[in-house]
DNA sequence: TAATAGCCGAGTAATTCTGTCAAGTATTAG
DNA sequence: CTAATACTTGACAGAATTACTCGGCTATTA
């Protein structure tokens, strides 16, 4: 129950992949499908979307690729997913778009609300910087260092 | 993003219909289908799984219907979900019956389980008792009565 | 000017969702 | 006993969504 499309998943594990190329420019689509084992006809449908919205931008001819609209901790997860799954809204109820009629007197309403709620602000909370931290903390991991720590919240929960 | 299907949704109302029914005896699914705008045959379907989850039990025959199996606070709103939409599993790779082959190394996958457990924690602390009371609370809206606890946090959100 | 890299719209196969339908079985009132 | 009530079961089908692919185009630069 409850699941995230694929186009959804793709596109934070694509944004992780050019947020993590930062120091070297642009990165490109190739670059992300073989990183990410996903194909380059669907990334470029993907980074399309996101790139309409505003969140990275694109340098075309030799040399180009993606790049961050604005830093890794101002970009949440949250974000990335409106823009390639529409607003968090566990029924159809809740879809701004969409509506309905029986709202008033509903017992349920208020529940699937709050929980949507709930869901919104976990991941508007959580940003590119944190799955960043999150992969350097794996990457050191059993080796002492200093863990970053909302990821180490994850980690316990 | 991230919608419920129709069949859990209506399942969780039907299973509202039922507690709230407690004091009348069974209920049947012509009544709930009335009450909630469900069809009967739809209804059925849910019904029969829940049923064999052993969520609820039934009654043949003329004055029959469904009675609730345990007390409505001991029915929480996850069970029913998962009896009809499986578990809560943000991405394949996070479902028992699937699985991932890239788990080590991903990036992402902690995020979507964090994500996961804040959702069924959420989902298994509501039960059909704070439903019965939340209804109780729209039903003396305005009155200035005592308002239960739990239903008045969600208002609050 | 050729190679690189992104841009764009259409289309399609597979899957899941949202139900319906028909033919049963069990129970009880009369 | 029998008729009416109500749940039981399995199959099935149309609609919607998902998860992609494909072909051709435009911009940039070495
Ligand atoms: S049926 Fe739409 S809010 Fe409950
Ligand atoms: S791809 Fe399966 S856990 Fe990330």
């Amino acid at each position: 129950m409850l699941r995230l499309s694929t186009k959804g998943q793709y596109g934070v594990r694509a944004m992780f992949e050019i947020a993590r190329g930062i120091s070297r420019g642009p990165t490109t689509i190739k670059e992300i499908s073989e990183r990410q084992d996903v194909s380059v006809a669907y990334l470029e449908q993907i980074l399309n979307t996101l790139r309409k919205a505003g969140l990275i931008s694109s340098v075309r001819g030799p040399g180009g690729g993606y790049v961050l609209s604005r830093s890794p901790e101002k970009i949440s997860i949250g974000a990335i997913l409106r823009e390639l799954e529409g607003p968090v809204a566990i029924t159809s109820c809740l879809d701004p778009r969409e509506g309905c009629l029986r709202v008033d007197g509903c017992v349920t309403h208020l529940l699937w609300k709050a929980l949507g709620e709930n869901i919104e602000s976990f991941l508007d909370d959580m940003t590119l910087k944190d799955l960043l931290e999150g992969n350097d903390l794996m990457a050191t991991q059993r080796r002492g260092r200093r863990q970053p720590e909302k990821i180490r919240m994850l980690h316990k929960s």
